[in-house]
RNA sequence: CGGGGCGUAGCUCAGCUUGGUAGAGCGCCCGGUUUGGGACCGGGAGGUCGCAGGUUCGAAUCCUGUCGCCCCGACCA
């Protein structure tokens, strides 16, 4: 039996919803996917449920292929696993918490790899159990800051992860490319457009991890690709390291006076006014170094200044900062970080002064110094002299100074080179669709997760997480595939496969329209029937448009003729057809 | 957390400047006409004007406070 508008749990609504901006937001509420509940929290409408039902799908036959076994964890934890692995802390606000009428700690999960690395303890304890695929398909609960763009960024949204545990390394690179062969299987189903990028593998202990990005404007992620197959998530991008240049002969420094050059464009017009280059090039910004001050807050609440040397041309990129220093906090230093240090001159900071070194550990001011990689030995530089209005030029790396280490901090910029040779990078903005990620031992060595190898000696086991945004998905497929009439489903996810329509006040087109959903329903496909009496055809045909099932049959003025009109809803076309071979017609 | 905007009927919004019985369109219900691009006529249901306090004879409107929501940014394996 078809499934009858007159009778179905659907409302559209005739105007644009007035608090979404972007499309699929706008469109999955005025069809009647999904209703709002609460900042980032919605409601699945009975449409927006088969679509949702069609993703899972999917993604569990292709779970299955990759040997991957389906469990269900319930979305409410106690704290305690979380307190052993340091994530009911670190989680910060991000985390729901809750208590229940004890006054007993839980939480509302934003990922599962405890209970699933405790349920893997309970259970086995030898090699010859492993290895092991389980995933599961879940709602989680991540008290976002700012929800935004509906489902794209929501606090509760459903997601699959899977987790795998390996006694190997080895056997946990295999299980990873399981997974990772199973999502490009899985987004080549769905049709939607992947870019693998190398993912920074946090603080967690990662080894290896890779984003599935779809390109698109509404990403939130900056990504980086070449024309030569590289590409990274710009957090993850590698600096290339130039070769370091002969230092014998390069002239000794001198200090200038530079006054009222607080910033690195008005140094360059200084420099290029009173102190030209003898080879007659002008000074660039790229010709100076720029040290930037960074308070970072550990996780046991101590604060450290940082100092980053980096190229003028260069800004600091915070997303790598973060990264670089993860797990700790890091802003910039403020006044009062300053106001601590007389050693640091504001608008004039540099490695070296005339009295000997200011940055790094064993220098005046014993703050950690960390320069960016293209900085390398025997390159010159302009840079503050630690004196008001006095910079120093023909500061060289690894004679005049040197630092405690390098960091990835700078910008990325189009036109950088790819680390792998693969030619200059462009950046481009996509959305985290799937993640797959070598956890390695970190969990199970925390929760005490090991088993007895050949040997009978007591190993810990290995394990990986890899996750789907579900609901993220039907979004952006949902961002992909509309125009201004509505939303226009790809075959793969459409909620129904065909929308039939009647018009007209005449009966006979309504018994054709039900003659031809029987028909359609025999070749074992799914309908959504139009039957609603004294609704005019300009509503119908609007709503059809509005709800996006891609192949429409129309029954009305041609039914006198035994012919109704098959309309396609991705081109636009009409085309009559008999109502006898409408099911053939649709291929 | 910073910046901006908004809370009035199921939806989209007007009314607020200048206080005086709460409005429109759409949707919904009843009757009738209409039926290939969001028709029309008549009748009707539906609102603590976010909340609290204040000013006033009288507050959706003015004042104070508060809560919530949306957008941008910060933040976000």
């Amino acid at each position: 039996m078809p499934t009858r508008l007159t009778t179905y749990f659907l409302r559209t609504l005739r105007e644009d919803p007035s608090d979404a901006e972007v499309t699929s937001h706008r469109l999955l509420v005025r069809a009647g996917y999904i209703r709002r509940q609460a900042p980032g929290v919605f409601a699945w409408l009975p449409i927006g449920l088969r679509v949702k039902e069609k993703i899972e799908r999917i993604i569990r036959e292709e779970m299955t292929n990759a040997g991957a076994h389906e469990v269900h964890f319930p979305a409410l934890l106690p704290r305690e696993p979380y307190e052993a692995t340091g994530r009911w802390t670190e989680y910060g606000d991000g985390l729901f918490r809750l208590q229940d009428r004890k006054g007993a700690d839980y939480l509302l999960a934003p990922t599962h790899e405890e209970v699933f690395t405790l349920l893997v303890k309970d259970l086995y304890n030898s090699y010859k159990d492993l290895p092991l695929s389980i995933y599961q398909i879940q709602d989680k609960y991540r008290d976002e800051a700012r929800p935004r763009a509906g489902l794209l960024r929501g606090r509760e949204f459903t997601m699959k992860d899977a987790y795998s545990f390996d006694y190997t390394d080895a056997g946990l690179d295999a299980s990873y490319q399981a997974q990772r062969d199973a999502y490009e299987r899985i987004f080549t189903r769905l049709g939607l457009e992947y870019v693998i990028v190398k993912a920074d593998a946090g603080a967690m202990g990662g080894s290896k991890s890779e984003e599935f990005l779809h390109p698109t404007v509404v990403g939130e992620d900056t990504f980086v690709r070449s024309a030569g197959g590289y590409a990274a998530n710009v957090e993850a991008y590698v600096t290339e390291v130039p070769d370091a240049l002969p230092i014998d002969g390069l002239p000794a420094a001198v200090v200038l006076d530079s006054p009222n050059t607080p910033t690195i464009a008005t140094l360059v017009d200084l420099a290029n006014a009173e102190y030209p280059r003898p080879d007659g090039r002008a000074w660039t910004a790229a010709d100076t170094l720029k040290n930037v001050v960074l308070a970072l807050t550990h996780l046991d609440g101590t604060r450290e200044l940082v100092a980053i040397g980096l190229p003028g041309d260069r800004e600091v990129d915070m997303k790598r900062i973060e990264v670089a220093f993860a797990p700790a906090e890091a802003e910039q230093a403020t006044e009062a970080d300053f106001a601590k240090n007389p050693a640091l001159v504001k608008g004039y900071i540099g490695p070296w002064s005339p009295l000997g070194a200011v940055l790094g550990e064993e220098s005046a001011s014993g703050i950690r110094f960390l320069l960016d990689p293209r900085v390398v030995d025997g390159t010159e530089w302009i840079t503050g002299a630690n004196l008001d209005q006095k910079h120093v030029f023909g500061l060289v790396a690894g004679r005049d100074f040197t630092a405690d280490g390098t960091i990835e901090a700078a910008e990325v910029r189009a036109g950088d080179p790819a680390p792998d040779g693969s030619g200059p990078v462009e950046l481009a903005r996509g959305m985290e669709i799937g993640h797959v990620f070598q956890l390695g031992r970190k969990y199970a060595d925390v929760l005490g997760l090991k088993v007895l190898d050949e040997n009978g000696k007591l190993v810990t086991v290995t394990m990986g997480s890899y996750g789907i945004g579900v609901t993220r998905i039907l979004a952006i497929i949902a961002e992909g595939n509309n125009d201004d009439k509505g939303l226009v489903w790809p075959a793969a996810v459409s909620p129904f496969d065909v929308y039939v329509l009647a018009t007209g006040k005449d009966p006979a087109a309504f018994s054709a329209a039900e003659q031809v959903c029987a028909a359609i329903e025999a070749t074992g496909r799914s309908v959504l029937y139009d039957d609603r009496p004294k609704v005019s055809p300009g509503v119908k045909f609007g709503d059809a448009e509005l709800i996006g099932i891609p192949k429409i049959v129309i029954a009305g003025r041609g039914v006198a003729e035994g012919v109704v009109e098959l309309w396609d809803r991705v081109t636009g076309e009409r085309t009559p057809v008999a109502i006898t071979e409408v099911a053939d017609a649709l291929g």
